[in-house]
DNA sequence: GGCGATTATTTCAAGCTTGAAGTTTCGTAA
DNA sequence: TTACGAAACTTCAAGCTTGAAATAATCGCC
């Protein structure tokens, strides 16, 4: 999805608008992905899930992690499976229902998280440095109309 | 990379236009991703690849496709194996300098191009219905300044 | 209470992705 | 011309990702 129009039509500048979408998300994820690695010896799916627990102290289920970061059922198990051997979140069964299970951050989980973070949000300011502030409140607003047509979809 | 902000700070509108951008696109992504699956029994690499070597009837080169499409040459390598083998692209060996190969979509991978790359852009035409063309036109003018800092860096 | 449908999760195969290490070829300088 | 460093590419291990199939527990209806 990365490759220039090829034809012209309508939708042109959609097309256009989708190709730049995808290119800038992708430098930036590339970018944020290496510094992780280099930095922190972490990856960006491992970090997504913290930041979604981090936020939850009361812990969230599996597929409250699938949903939220959308992505696939199987594949928060498998980040979460690491996560755990990791020593970095924890499963808890529940008398309640016991199909699920509750996974929260621990201890070391969080401090390591709040540390990351802080980097985090600093990369992003610095390679999203070329965009004023205003610029990105006037984007964001556009990005999140477009989002509500396809939140919570199907 | 999907969380939302876990702080407040002077990045703050950045990391929100971050988490906006990211999650347009994944969302993006996943729904057309899906619908290559399924009408055309194909993926997104494929198509990229594909896309890139319908710009350049006279072949490109693994390392210009690796360059082109921000991924990583090993990874280049796999999805051409796979269309080589799917007889939609060849690797020819050049006479001038032997570590390179050009590779070329064939006849049949051009024409089932063409057909995917229409349903591709009457697709994002309409997941980016919401969006007029000329908001759209604003949207990319903005992440273009905001790409032309990080192009061909590195 | 029993049982079929539903829900939550895991498992699995196939493919994508990276970064590092390995192979082959090229260019060039002694 | 030979040797060495660089360039183009492939191979590989580890991890991410999906979608489908399997497992297990719960729910609702009789």
């Amino acid at each position: 999805m990365v490759a220039g129009p090829t034809s012209i039509g309508p939708g042109k500048e959609r097309l256009r608008l989708w190709i730049r979408l995808l290119r800038a998300s992708r430098t930036i994820e590339a970018e944020l992905r290496e510094r992780l690695k280099k930095e922190f010896d972490t990856t960006l799916p491992r970090f997504d899930v913290m930041a979604a627990l981090y936020r939850s102290p009361e812990g969230m289920l599996m597929s409250d992690l699938s949903r939220f970061l959308l992505v696939s059922n199987g594949n928060v198990t498998g980040i979460v499976d690491r996560l755990v051997s990791e020593g970095l979140v924890t499963r808890a069964r529940r008398n309640g229902d016991r199909r699920t299970s509750m996974v929260r951050l621990t201890e070391e989980g969080s401090k390591s998280f709040a540390a990351i973070a802080a980097a985090h949000e600093n990369w992003v300011g610095e390679l999203l440095g070329t965009v004023s502030e205003d610029e990105a409140r006037r984007l964001t607003g556009m990005l999140k109309s477009f989002r509500s047509n396809w939140e919570g979809r199907e």
